[in-house]
DNA sequence: TGTTTACTCTATTAAATTGATAGGGTAATT
DNA sequence: AATTACCCTATCAATTTAATAGAGTAAACA
């Protein structure tokens, strides 16, 4: 299942990136127009500016807007902030790898073996997916 | 993340399956030699039998079986089954669809839209892949 | 027939995660 | 100086996950 954090991060960004101009918009705006919390939404939109994606001005006027165009924004990039690792289990990520406890030797592994396919279809996508793809 | 469920439940099967013959296997058996909590995997091996993956047989002797030959077990239906829905989102699955509570229109939310490439790029790796495949 | 074997079922539980909320703090703008 | 709106920490209820315990039952075999 996607986390309602993703989703909320989502629904933020394409908000955004579907603004005409690139003016600050403030949380109580997005959070209104999404049907989001807005305090959840206030600790997402905090991250993704900790992590590059959004800058933020304080004040009257204030809001968060996009730091790079829509279409250089990667999907894979986002969902890995806000969702964490693609793969499906540690033992086939490639930004998250980890070595399962029960598995002697993974390159025997029939479930390691089927969740290398699933990553790389999941990669396929999210690459091949920006921001502006999520714009109607 | 895969559950430990569907990680396990995956792994018997494949122990299943990689058997000579077809006679029986104790639940004990699979458990050591994959490394799985007995009484976990128990449970599993039981819905995994409801479902009409697996037959069982009790006394001495006894054990799990499959019923099908591991080519005919398509992972779509394995992965319905220990994972539940294979879409992130209810509002494009297809054997588990519902409305999402905040979304007025799933035909202008870009998260649908991107969850949707998504469900068919999983779709298609566990429609071409069945249990014979995860065998080496 | 009686004993052993091994699956079946119900209940309980600890730990982790998720999603949401509260409330005060701080920087920037007017 | 006052207002606006982001920033940060802490807390919490609900849910899910993974594991464990223990008693019950059907089948096999001597």
């Amino acid at each position: 299942m996607l986390s309602k954090k993703t989703k909320y991060g989502l629904k933020g960004l394409t908000y955004l990136a579907s603004q005409k101009d690139n003016k600050p918009v403030q949380i109580s705006e997005i959070a209104r127009h999404e049907n989001i919390s807005q305090k959840f939404l206030e600790s997402i939109l905090l991250s993704l500016r900790k992590t590059g994606f959004l800058g933020s001005k304080k004040g009257k006027g204030g809001g968060y807007y996009l730091i790079k165009s829509p279409d250089e924004i990667l999907m894979t990039d986002v969902m890995r902030i806000l969702e964490g690792p693609i793969a499906m289990v540690p033992c086939v990520s490639l930004n998250f790898y980890e070595k399962c406890d029960d598995c002697p030797d993974e390159h025997t592994c029939s479930v390691n073996k089927l969740m290398l396919k699933v990553r790389d279809a999941n990669l396929e996508v999210y690459r091949n997916n920006t921001l502006a793809d999520l714009v109607t």
